[in-house]
DNA sequence: GCTTGACCTTCCAGTTACTGGAATGGCCAT
DNA sequence: ATGGCCATTCCAGTAACTGGAAGGTCAAGC
């Protein structure tokens, strides 16, 4: 299967499968003509990348997942670990976009917004230090 | 005022610093010894940056916000469609982070998580192709 | 057989917003 | 003059792709 077959199969685009294949978390067969070749454990390999990546996961993290996948005596405690820290992660990174949201509406509220320049949003950025 | 007083009061890291300079957001005097020397103006806009980024704004958007700032002319109600867009961004990420957790959450709970190798987390990053 | 167009190849460069490190020089105190 | 800390510049690297150029391959239609 050429590689934009393998793309559609996995839904990822063919510069991304092409990277995944440099940083080596691939390696399909070439055809005569130089082609890539993907066989079906490519495709599952590409589909088992975009979901983790689509879960969060970095390379790395999903380069482990693969090794875990592929180790049949893995225990899947380590693997619930691994998704428990991730979600750790989500869950930092939900609250500080949170904390944002919650500054940025504030300051929205205080805002008239019409056509006179005096901005209490622009004073805010301007006059205040601290992240909060 | 040198860098590492400017670092401090702005809270920023000096690399940082020297960083907004190279791409044209500030641009300091040079002391005799040719030290970057901060004026106070150069403190309260490093604090802008800090500030602005800190609640997301990219190096970009920054520069427009610093531009709205010292623009007397400007109407509050460009500042704020700025800021409601951000929110619109926030919110969006701030969807998609729960919806990871979410299925993240799911997998974990169906997981035992002992020793033994079978995996509803690693059968599902392997078995589908949809992202959820 | 030839052209056209879609698809494939490699390689190089750019993105965002810094961050780390090396080599070098200034400043101040002992 | 010797430390030690601060400053300078420049080069390189990060994450995970993405865009684009230059060129080879293949199948269809005329």
């Amino acid at each position: 299967m050429n590689i934009g077959a393998a793309a559609e199969r996995s839904k990822l685009p063919p510069k991304t499968i092409r990277y995944y294949e440099e940083i080596d978390l691939l390696r399909p067969t070439r055809a005569a003509n130089g082609y890539r070749d993907y066989s079906d454990a490519d495709i599952h390999r590409l589909r088992f990348l975009q979901r983790s990546r689509s879960l969060g996961f970095s390379i790395e993290e999903c380069r482990s997942l693969l090794s875990l996948y592929e180790d049949e005596q893995r225990a899947s405690s380590d693997v619930k670990a691994v998704a428990l820290e991730k979600i750790g992660e989500v869950e930092r990174k939900i609250a500080e976009l949170q904390a944002m949201k919650a500054t940025l509406s504030r300051l929205v509220d205080c805002c008239h917004g019409d056509g006179r320049p005096d901005c209490p949003i622009l004073d805010d950025l301007a006059g205040r230090s601290e992240t909060s």
